[in-house]
DNA sequence: GTCAGTGCAAACTTTTTGCAACTAC
DNA sequence: GTAGTTGCAAAAAGTTTGCACTGAC
């Protein structure tokens, strides 16, 4: 299985990252990697939490998650991001590059990708900078959100009337 | 002044999202209004917050500026950036589109500009979607921290020690 | 055996909410 | 006058921290 060589692959990188920088290799940090590899997109602390407390038989506390999801940014296994209110994060070993479409409305956030808009950043200029990774969320209304909108207004016609 | 400029017309813009909402206008909302436009950069609402109580001899409430931010982030006047841990905002009327440059170590966080960047952002191809801003931000090493790691490296030479 | 790592609960920080007082309209 | 706003304080949500216990090395 193809998700599973990602997720041994992952295994060795993380071990190599602990042992270079005389970390312990514990169960639990495993356990999280594993977790998070089995996740499609983002996720929060909160979701990782359940995930593991139900589907995983094994418990870990929040404490360990911030720590472990720490190394493993460090480790370049998962990155971070921060739409919404609490932080989000997602693998990122073997996955394509994407950039984010954020609706200002419902919140729902869409992935697609772009090659042209993928060269663009990664060609950018950037002096003595250097790169590690990027983000790019793009704010507006989906098109559902869009469509609701302009129906509302064609119904108070002439003005609009409060948002929300 | 050509400050003082952009501060009229963006009060201007206001008052008629105002008016278009049935929101009332109230004194705390032009003087924060104000302050903000007074701010090069970026700020949070506790920054807001002790700017409006010592400079500005005009205090409102922590919760009338999380208030206030909302109805100027949907008049398109603020945006909201999430790096760091508290919330980030800047003006938005009459700015130059820029990008961010954040260094993972040391946090620092650099605009910049790149119009070939812009153009390939603005003209990527969003289907049904209504696009109204965007943010790019470029995680890295800034050149001082970069640096300052090689120094540490070529020290401790051979294997690397604990990272922090 | 030692000390990094863990779980737990308490602390902290940032943001939201409920409510009485105030004021723009 | 009356509803939208404000300030305050309490609550909620997310994250960090202190400490005793555990287990990787």
């Amino acid at each position: 299985m193809e998700d599973q060589h990602v997720k041994e692959t992952v295994r060795q990188i993380f071990t190599e990252y602990l042992n270079a920088n005389g970390h312990r290799k514990t169960p639990e940090r495993y356990a999280i990697l594993d977790t998070i590899y089995s996740i499609e997109g983002h996720f929060d602390i909160d979701t990782l939490y359940s995930l593991m407390a139900d589907q995983e038989n094994f418990r870990v506390s929040r404490a360990t998650l911030y720590n472990t999801i720490i190394l493993l940014i460090n480790a370049r296994l998962v990155i971070k991001h921060q739409f919404g209110n609490s932080s989000q994060y997602e693998k990122c070993y073997n996955r394509d590059t994407h950039h984010h479409r954020i609706c200002i409305q419902c919140g729902k956030v869409v992935e697609f990708q772009d090659e042209a808009l993928q060269r663009a950043i990664e060609t950018t200029k950037l002096g003595r900078f250097n790169l590690t990774h990027y983000s790019l969320y793009i704010y507006g209304l989906c098109s559902k959100c869009d469509n609701a909108n302009k129906r509302k207004r064609k119904k108070s016609n002439n003005h609009y009337k409060k948002e929300k």
